[in-house]
DNA sequence: CTCCTAACCGAACGAACGGTCGGCCGGTTC
DNA sequence: GAACCGGCCGACCGTTCGTTCGGTTAGGAG
């Protein structure tokens, strides 16, 4: 499998070392579920015996942390990038999904498991704070460039952050680098489909267009 | 909590049907997953013992099946619907798409329930078939729209139906009903980001538009 | 050849799991 | 009041869980 290994492979002998041994437990992890894995799956898939995860790691729950921290520093990076932070709202937001496609696919096993992450755990409430911090920082740059006037005034601004990173993040559920888009185009097709929309523009530029849809109390 | 209860309640009596008794455990699988939750978790929620669970279903597997079976018999009653049917292609998958986004809603649980499933067991399994099924017919729905040059032709209408199926599944993540966002207004939003953009048109139409981007090997 | 250490192993632990069992209890029916 | 039944209960079953422990083995250093 993905693993790289340390000097001593030689013959059969696996050797494991952290980083190749938590890549296949992730990838263990995201197609069972977390929950849904145990150690001794995970020893299967690793071809050592049970007790010798324990070498490496504290326990499950670790792994887990591990895992989860990996993603989210990922993310996190990116928001503080400096080209986040100058320019048109609207070109940051949208230098902001590019690059969060683009993490997203490079970081894919981790950040896959960290937005399946239920908050059973102590460990998994840390991931879920870490991850609304972020979301309430995209929150605040949609709203700009919404204050800005570059995007359409009759959609929310938090309903807008929320269905865009709603698509970034849906990702995960079926992008595989190995069939052939490469991350460059699948970020262009997000933001094409995102920002300037589907449809063909043009015909009947439909009448009712850009009345206000706002969040209220019914 | 939710609870419809039959006849005897009175005093404090719980004394669950079916329905309601599915319903609260299907909350409990959404908040900490299928197979966090064990059945203890299920009888503390419902505050009847462990064992008289098993007066109204099997075991923990029915509970699953009977959960996923309504939301795909929900979602399926919806791609069958004559609408969905006549008419240009671009306005059946207008149609479809705001339709699917009202059923989800409707039946919240557990399409958000479905749409976590992982496959370990035949129950699972047996639903990400059903799954597929759908998704595929929908993809079938978004080819035909891109044949009759309705959608952009730069984009892949795979890749087109995966982001936008994407989008409305990624609902289940942070929409609330409670919130006081109508349906309507919701699926709204969804089909205005969707096919028609959110950026306001005009300014620089973007020469480089329109370039075409499908997937190939690379 | 000897020693050291990183990596592994099988056996076993207590706890928690999904599920079973025999019985109780309060309404309804006759 | 006797018989019945749907809904519930506590105790218990065998299995599997995450984890621990006392070795063993292979390769590098002296």
């Amino acid at each position: 499998m993905s693993g790289a290994r340390t000097r001593l492979a030689g013959a059969g002998r696996p050797a494991y070392d952290l980083d190749s041994l938590l890549a296949v437990s992730v990838r263990v992890f995201n197609e069972r579920g977390y929950d849904g894995t145990s150690m001794e799956d995970l020893s299967a898939r690793l071809g050592i015996g049970k007790s010798s995860i324990y070498h490496h790691v504290a326990g499950k729950a670790e792994l887990l942390r591990l895992a989860l921290d990996r993603a989210l520093d990922a993310l996190s990076a990116v928001a503080t990038e400096p080209r986040a932070a100058h320019g048109p709202a609207v070109d940051r937001l949208e230098h902001l999904v590019r690059r969060s496609v683009e993490v997203l696919v490079a970081e894919l096993p981790y950040v896959t498991l960290l937005l399946r992450v239920r908050g059973n755990t102590p460990v998994e409430r840390r991931a879920l704070e870490r991850r609304r911090e972020l979301d309430a920082r995209l929150g605040t740059l949609v709203q700009a460039a919404c204050d800005e006037g570059s995007l359409r005034p009759d959609l929310d601004p938090g309903l807008t952050s929320r269905l865009v990173f709603g698509t970034v993040n849906s990702l995960v559920e079926w992008y595989r680098p190995a069939r052939g888009l490469s991350v460059t185009r699948l970020a262009d097709a997000v933001v094409a489909m995102t920002l300037d929309g589907l449809r063909v523009p043009g015909d009947p530029p439909d009448a009712a267009r850009y009345d206000v849809v706002r969040e209220d109390p019914s």
